[in-house]
DNA sequence: CCCATGACTGTTATATAGTAACGTGGTCCG
DNA sequence: CGGACCACGTTACTATATAACAGTCATGGG
């Protein structure tokens, strides 16, 4: 099945700019929509967290803001964290300490986290079928599972071939 | 279908002092089999981490180490964590900071970790369809998937009926 | 216009989590 | 005994995250 070409992984061969303007336009519309306010810091963040498809950690997203004009200090980046997570702009990988853009529509959703551990590239998933057997599990030990991401360790197919 | 009798979320509410020999007489017979060392420190940190179904976290388990008679500091508790862990005689759960006991066969395994947001008890089990669906999913993207454990968050039966 | 209000950000300090580097003291083996 | 190795002690440090309080700024009601 073809499988690079299914858009999941996005590796530094696509053109990533893209993805940043559209993850950006999606995020302004979002939250006009909601009342949400993308102030400029917010909206920074975002940017810098969209560098890549790779996560990104809360210090370096500190220092590139510090780089540019402004100094920060940490409160300014994990507030910022904060708003986008609430609004489901971003999601934090658990066992990266780090932050990645979500591609999918904006809101609160589950989802399935691909993370490799060769390259660090997230891809994110929502595949019913998980979720329809996590809450089967789940009830099958009287579990109430809650919407969440699952982070799912692996290699990608380029890393693999990588040997 | 008589979910709280399937013992895998234990609340306090069973002779728990059962679960901590079974556990560390487990450990010491795997270490044994192995040739591996399960010092006087490392027996203790598993100890302490088999206080209850919930998850320790480091910087616990060495205030209740110095409790106690020597003083130790924060490498020796994380050494004796990676020496658990390596041997799958405990987990990490990554939302959490924190550590817990292994219940299953110790040695390398995949598992599945109900961690309950209410009690921040912890149910183990190791579902041969989740480890199913994820290969699956995982190769439908070219994704080669490791094992692991998952943590997957919720309610257990007696957090829901908490209201 | 002016102020009250609430949301956002700045600032300082501190809490929490984890690791690097190096020294010491056993234990095993020849 | 003499090395080799492993566990552990010790110090210092890096990394991650939050508390608490003070300024700033838009916005709407009087
Ligand atoms: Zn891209
Ligand atoms: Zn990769
Ligand atoms: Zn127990
Ligand atoms: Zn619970």
């Amino acid at each position: 099945m073809n499988t690079e070409s299914d858009a999941t992984f996005r590796h530094r061969d696509h053109d990533h700019s893209a993805c940043v303007s559209e993850a950006l336009e999606d995020a302004d519309r979002y939250c006009a929509q909601r009342g949400l306010r993308l102030t400029r810091i917010r909206r920074r963040v975002l940017e810098i967290i969209w560098q890549g498809h790779e996560p990104v950690k809360a210090y370096d997203i500190l220092d590139q803001l510090n780089q540019s004009g402004r100094r920060s200090a940490p409160p300014t980046v994990y507030r910022a964290l904060d708003f986008l997570l609430e609004a489901g702009l971003v999601h934090r990988i658990d066992s990266l300490n780090a932050f990645v853009g979500c591609p999918l529509a904006p809101g609160e959703h589950s989802a399935q986290l691909l993370v490799c551990s060769g390259c660090e590239t997230v891809a994110e998933i929502d595949d019913p079928a998980i979720r329809g057997i996590l809450d089967q599990i789940g009830a099958r030990h009287g579990f109430a599972v809650e919407p969440q991401t699952v982070e799912i360790k692996g290699l990608c197919e380029r890393c693999r071939g990588d040997s």
